[in-house]
DNA sequence: CTCTACCATTGAGAAAGATCAACGGCGGAG
DNA sequence: CTCCGCCGTTGATCTTTCTCAATGGTAGAG
């Protein structure tokens, strides 16, 4: 996996006190795994362009998508000293990195990670709603919503990079079910689909009020 | 609601800094709302003694407690200057409250704030993996480990502060099942209830098992 | 151009959990 | 002390989603 296209020293987040904690920024093709659950947590990440998410297996080899993410986002967290979550990229992606010790020397850092913290924590208390209690239907509209943004206008079409199983295992449901869910959705006409991976938000008032006014 | 007994500026994390940002401790009754989900987000807080739920609501009513919280921990969190969840004490609480700007004027409070956003982003992506791929009887199972702090000896029993309707929404379940699950595992012989609220572990070994390494 | 993965869709049947309903116990109010 | 109300337990049934299986589409390799 870890194909990692290139590497550079960053030009991101530079600051007098950063001499031995460099950041570096790593261009990365789609699909490829940048860091794995249980690994020892030496650096941190921030998505600065592209999409990631993040996964945790458990032994039986269930898997949940616990977050995605976009640029400004961060990731590589740890718990005990090991990494809590793989993080694998869905686009071709940017992602700078930082020494953990570069937290306690770089302000700018630092505050930029808790503005982001704050903003990723709220996402993922939404994410325990939907997954603890919304309907099947109501989570893929949940997750069409969040993908499109809100000032996009109504003719433009989304591309989803993430095949069935991954929306699945974002949702806590089944391939299947998220299949299901796409065609009931376009068959009351919420929703079009040109392709599996199109979609164009067709009604977006009855979209919002399926997602519980996301 | 809001049965605030005793209120007093906090001798807690004052920095010459803090001037105009005052801290203040906050004594506050079990089962009491601290604060409201869409409330304008003024200040940010600290659980410094008890326990604390954060809570959010679907507009049919459906509830999902998104997260416990224990001495140490942040809320108060906004998205859109407004409040992401609702927080309602479980035991009698201290709970120690900042200004928001003090963020940017107060190092010390931003790097333990960063540090505990860090942990508690970790416990919420846990979290999804318990919301969105455990069943049932797994997903309790994980809550009681949770609750059971580490080197807690075998004798000990653990007193839930919540009722089976509040350990439901926590785990994206009906009350009905949380019931049902205790008694499984009272079958089983993986944990004794002296009475509803009442519960000792009798086989870590087993939990463990079935929470899938927690 | 064609073949071949892989991915998505759809259907039928099974299972887990939700819902509806009745009963029992514990604790606080009077 | 007794009563009443809330909470928890258990049972029966129903719904949703999962599972298993077959078929169809699309894009990339040869």
């Amino acid at each position: 996996m870890r194909q990692i296209i290139e590497e550079r020293t960053g030009s991101f987040s530079r600051s007098p006190q950063l001499v031995e904690a460099p950041a570096a920024n790593l261009r990365v093709a789609a699909h490829t795994t940048v860091l794995h659950e249980g690994d020892p947590a030496r650096r941190i990440m921030e998505v600065v362009e592209g999409a990631v998410m993040l996964t945790k297996l458990l032994p039986d080899g269930r898997r949940q998508v616990v977050e995605l993410l976009g640029p400004g986002d961060v990731f590589g967290l740890a718990h005990d000293e090991a990494y809590a979550c793989s993080a694998e990229t869905l686009t071709p992606s940017v992602i700078s990195t930082h020494e953990r010790s570069a937290l306690e020397r770089d302000p700018v850092l630092a505050a930029r990670l808790l503005r982001r913290f704050e903003a990723q924590l709220c996402v993922m208390h939404s994410h325990a709603l939907v997954l603890g209690r919304m309907s099947a239907l109501e989570r893929v509209a949940f997750f069409l919503l969040r993908l499109m943004p809100e000032g996009m206008v109504g003719g433009a079409t989304l591309h989803l990079s993430m095949t069935r199983q991954e929306i699945a295992d974002f949702l806590g449901l089944t391939l299947e079910t998220v299949s299901r869910a796409f065609s009931e959705l376009k068959r009351r006409g919420l929703v079009a689909l040109l392709r599996a991976d199109e979609v164009r938000i067709q009604d977006r008032g009855s979209m919002r009020r399926l997602a519980g006014a996301a």
